[in-house]
RNA sequence: GCCGGAAUAGCUCAAUUGGUAGAGCAACUGACUUGUAAUCAGUAGGUUGUGGGUUCAAGUCCUAUUUCCGGCACCA
């Protein structure tokens, strides 16, 4: 989808309608005061106080009819240079611009832009004239905070979005109802991968039979990958003392987005949100010797977070969720060479899925905030200068963002942007200079003194949950061979004459270890072939006379249309190689 | 959590200003026996999310609540 406000000429577009948007709803709601009206990446949108008037959606409707007039009034869109007092005078009405004057640079160039009766501060560019402004189209209406605090009055957004012609707006337009219709939670439902239940709770969907066939395929793909790096795999339990997390810190800083705790025989435990304090209790549980770091252990853990309600989001981000979590205990001189095996690893595995449009974000601390941060700046440039180091190493297109590092430490995440809703975090590599003395962790060095670890979190696939609604949006639920809950389909052409040959493919496939059906129902071959293809199987055979006679096996990939014919050895190592490359494409 | 919207059969959706809850698909039964995206006929399926209220009468109006959806905030 495109980047509005990326694009040259859509942003100032899109920029100068939200002006438009604020005038219309000037003339309508006389009452109205703006805060901002920015262009984003998906249009633009304004933020109005309507005081006691409640926007609804259903009134979008007559505010564009107002934003058509203003085009067809064709008002010339002026700028005009002010002098902080002239901005002053002119915006005195408006407690929301006043607060945007004050907060201006002295050195900075005020502008405001007039539109017919509308006046607005800001600093441009603008278009011409509101009759560029033609094909708009209002999306939705929601709340959004004052300068996005909570603390403060929520104020109300229109959201829009506009173009250069109708055709280009209805083309947009269509790629917003399709990109509905790749919606996880959709698909979810439509091929039987998992479930919620208001019975059962809230944020805490179930995964069904082919859902789970994905969840597993995962699992052991990953840690496959993961053993081969040194890693070793625990269990631990899903409950933890409320003394574990007081060791940890998460009680303190933590403790809001945790369900409570439960009180049994005078003890306090708690659903664990994370897995880091079992795991330290892991490494703290053996002495360890330098020689013995990297220490690097996996979990694919469950882990529970009392997530805000409104945050709560299919299998996206739920109130259970599983982590491909891993800690890896090193020493300071190994941070380098274990991030950069971190982020091999992470690019390693978007390959495999064939990810690329992705963002890396590199968070550092902010040196001024004293008091966020844990105290010890050498340790600080050293991390932060190496985990730059290894992303030029690595030639990766990165991000800085300062103050927005952990208090324990710099971090590295990979974003991606799922086809509905916001960017998500994908994988995350993050230091730890705390914990690991927190929990008095120990190696003993070279010489013989007693040092402390450092830690990395990492999550590559994040949690498998989050990553497979990520997969079913990117393959709109046309799963991968290796992924698919059900390989091959096997319709034989007839139910009666066919299907002992058709028994006999099923056994061979299944006994090679695929996922097959054979669908023996009293339906229509052509029934069936529709309905494999709605359940986005990925191989459906034929099997009828000709195949019988010459023991082949015709068959149809899912969205094509030409049939094709191979015998049975020819098509087993046909299929066995597909789902050893696990290939994107089957 | 906040602002706004929604909730009707397993699924997708209908139901005039308040006046007998309905369709398609799926399920079940039967007929048909079919070579690549829907064969035909029949049967069954509902305290309209839940609780309270207004009314002669509520899916429809009011109220509380739960869940979902769109955003916002959150995601040490």
């Amino acid at each position: 989808m495109i980047n509005i406000k990326e694009h040259a000429t859509l942003s100032i577009l899109n920029h100068s309608c939200a002006h438009m948007l604020a005038q219309a709803v000037k003339r309508l709601y006389p009452r109205a005061k703006f805060w901002v009206g920015p262009c984003i990446k998906e249009g633009f949108y304004y933020d109005i106080d309507l005081g006691e008037a409640v926007l609804r959606e259903e009134d979008l409707e007559q505010i564009s009819k107002e934003m058509k007039k203003i085009v067809k009034e064709n008002k010339l869109i002026k700028r005009k240079e002010l002098t902080k007092q002239e901005a002053f005078t002119l915006f005195h009405e408006d407690p929301y611009k006043m607060d945007l004057i004050e907060n201006l640079k002295d050195d900075e160039i005020i502008t405001a832009y007039t539109q017919g009766e509308f006046t607005d501060l800001c600093h441009g560019p603008h278009v011409e004239s509101t009759k560029l402004l033609k094909h708009f189209k209002l999306l939705k209406v929601s709340g959004a905070y004052y300068k996005g605090d909570s603390k403060n009055k929520m104020l109300q957004r229109i959201y829009g979005v506009c173009f250069e012609s109708e055709e280009d707006l209805e083309k947009h337009l269509h790629l917003l109802e399709e990109a509905k219709e790749r919606d996880h939670r959709k698909l979810g439902k439509d091929l039987d991968l998992f479930m919620s239940d208001d019975l059962v709770g809230r944020g805490l969907p179930m995964f069904l039979p082919n859902g789970y066939i994905i969840w597993e395929e995962l699992e052991n793909y990953i840690k496959r990958k993961e053993r081969k790096l040194g890693y070793a795999h625990v269990m631990t339990p899903c409950v933890g003392n409320v003394e574990l997390y007081k060791t940890s810190g998460h009680w303190d800083h933590y403790k809001e987005n945790m369900f409570p705790a439960m009180e049994m025989d005078g003890e306090s435990f708690v659903l664990r949100p994370m897995n880091c304090p079992h795991h330290m209790m892991i490494y703290a549980n053996k002495l360890h010797s330098y020689k013995d770091l990297p220490v690097r252990i996996g979990e694919i853990a469950h882990d529970f977070r009392y997530e805000a309600s409104g945050a709560v989001k299919g299998i996206e981000r739920a109130r259970h969720f599983c982590q491909n979590d891993a800690h890896l205990f090193v020493t300071k001189q190994q941070i380098k060479s274990e991030f950069k095996a971190v982020v091999d690893l992470i690019f390693d595995v978007y390959k495999d899925f064939h990810i690329t449009d992705y963002r890396c974000i590199l968070s550092l601390r902010d040196p001024e905030d004293k008091e966020k941060y844990h105290p010890d700046d050498a340790m600080w440039d050293q991390a932060e200068n190496e985990l730059r180091e290894v992303l030029k190493e690595l030639n990766i297109e990165y991000t800085e963002e300062i103050g927005e590092a952990a208090f324990y430490g710099p971090k590295l995440d990979v974003n991606v942007k799922p086809a509905v809703g916001n960017e998500i975090t994908l994988s995350t590599c993050q230091l730890d200079f705390c914990l690991p003395s927190k929990f008095h962790l120990k190696y003993i060095d070279q010489d013989g003194m007693k040092r402390t670890p450092v830690v990395l979190h990492r999550a590559i696939l994040g949690s498998l949950d989050r990553f497979i609604a990520y997969i079913i949006e990117e393959t709109k639920g046309v799963l991968p061979l290796w992924l698919s809950p059900v390989q091959i389909n096997i319709i034989p052409v007839n139910c009666t004459y066919h299907l002992d040959y058709a028994n006999t493919i099923k056994e061979m496939l299944r006994e090679k270890g695929y996922r097959v059906e054979l669908d023996v129902r009293d339906e229509k071959l052509s029934y069936k072939m529709r309905e494999s293809q709605t359940r986005k199987i990925p191989y459906t055979l034929i099997l009828g006379d000709q195949e019988q006679e010459n023991e082949t096996i015709s068959f149809r990939r899912h969205g094509e249309k030409k049939t094709e014919t191979l015998s049975q050895t020819a098509f087993v190592s046909y299929i066995q190689q597909k789902i050893e490359s696990k290939d994107m494409n089957f």
